[in-house]
DNA sequence: GACAAAATTTAGGCTAGCCTAAATAAGGAT
DNA sequence: ATCCTTATTTAGGCTAGCCTAAATTTTGTC
């Protein structure tokens, strides 16, 4: 395998692989958001990764990028990486969820794949990391993760959290405060149309919670037919 | 603690420390070999160094440098992450004793204090990593250790191993195979002046062994009177 | 104490990655 | 279709860290 990425590069793609998940195409401006830099610095990037041989996005002028299939093959190996210091973090030194992401995202870029392999296999290959966000496998495969947001849910249905897709650790100390965990089963009692706020109880939780959608949009459930 | 020291300074730092060790001050052409770079870079980083507030180094020109009680700090932060680590893969991860080092090398630069901090706890608070190099403690202070070099030993003198002192993973696995880690036990059968080959049988093992001063000097020992 | 060899520093240059300010292109509203 | 806003790119600049080649200082030898 080609190494010799810089961990900048790792991040830009990894930061495009998200963004192209959701969006089809990522933006100057997305990226830039995303990564914390200026407009212009990304611009200037991603000249370089289109004109890598072999290059690793396709990149049309104004209209934004997509990864290639070696842009992409890279990506999802950082994606491995992160996902499973994770929960080696989480379940092997008792990280808190709301710390692993910050520590995974510079351990990532410099572990070998010794490391991986040995993690890997101290975790039983795991397929998903403590947020519930899906593990690629060795061959870099996703496995199948929950698609329904809690946003499309409504009063009187129930299910169980499979996946909280943030990494601000406020919000994820207040969700687990909360009982917002992956595997935990609720009921959704509430429903507010025009600002779209949804209310669950968790079980075992003394009261229902409500979430805006800017939460609920991130969080994916396994819907129960109740 | 302020921070935000690029990995390249951690590099110098920990070999000038390493350097001033064995020869008091580190030469511009030590810091070289070992970081494997051209001399002139190595002279415009110390100056960096010198200059910085407060400065990390003493430099004088044509004279090398030492490290400032900070520089030095900084320096045995980061051999604690190492050796910490160095642990924690043979330990945990059931790394083999001669790669350990190289991956350490690039996971000291970007663990966090509660990285640290858990990984210590999790192995007990130790004080010697898997080459027998004393781990400094939480407060930075270096846990005694064996300063007779197995080159200083002679016929019939017996004792343990308790440190190797060298990277190169080749010597590692030679040593390993021939028994000469530490704790193994050993008496000294020949020694031959003008080239100081030491001759040592290790307990266990079939056949004694010819090693040079180049790598006796390296190897660190608890004599037994015998 | 002079001189050659070795060590060190100076000078000038390069790449990766970031920045700001200014120029240009795209897209939506009228 | 034009205007205005927003997105994007261009241009020029900066720092960290490395490089080579040339100049200089130190050191060891006679």
């Amino acid at each position: 395998m080609r190494d010799e990425l810089t961990h900048a590069v790792e991040d830009y793609l990894k930061t495009i692989y998200d963004l192209s998940l959701t969006h089809g195409r990522a933006s100057t401006t997305q990226i830039a958001e995303v990564l914390e830099i200026a407009p212009a610095s990304v611009t200037g990037m991603i000249k370089r990764l289109s004109t890598t041989r072999p290059p690793l996005v396709e990149y049309i002028k104004h209209r934004g990028v997509i990864l290639t299939p070696e842009g992409e093959r890279v990506a999802l190996e950082i994606i491995r990486h992160h996902r499973l210091l994770e929960l080696f973090l989480y379940e092997t030194l008792g990280y808190s969820w709301d710390k692993v992401d910050a520590e995974a995202d510079r351990l990532e870029h410099v572990i070998s794949e010794e490391f991986e392999a040995r993690i890997a296999e101290a975790l039983g290959d795991p397929t998903h990391d403590p947020h519930g966000d899906p593990i690629p496998d060795k061959n870099l495969l996703m496995p199948s993760h929950a698609k329904l947001s809690l946003r499309e849910m409504r009063p009187d249905q129930c299910g169980t959290i499979q996946r909280v897709r943030d990494n601000d650790p406020d919000l994820l100390r207040y969700l687990s405060e909360q009982g917002i965990v992956p595997q935990a089963h609720f009921i959704v009692t509430g429903y507010t149309p025009f600002d779209n706020n949804i209310t669950i109880l968790v079980d075992g939780q003394p009261k229902a919670v409500v979430l805006g959608p800017r939460i609920t949009r991130q969080i994916f459930v396994e819907q129960e037919n109740g």
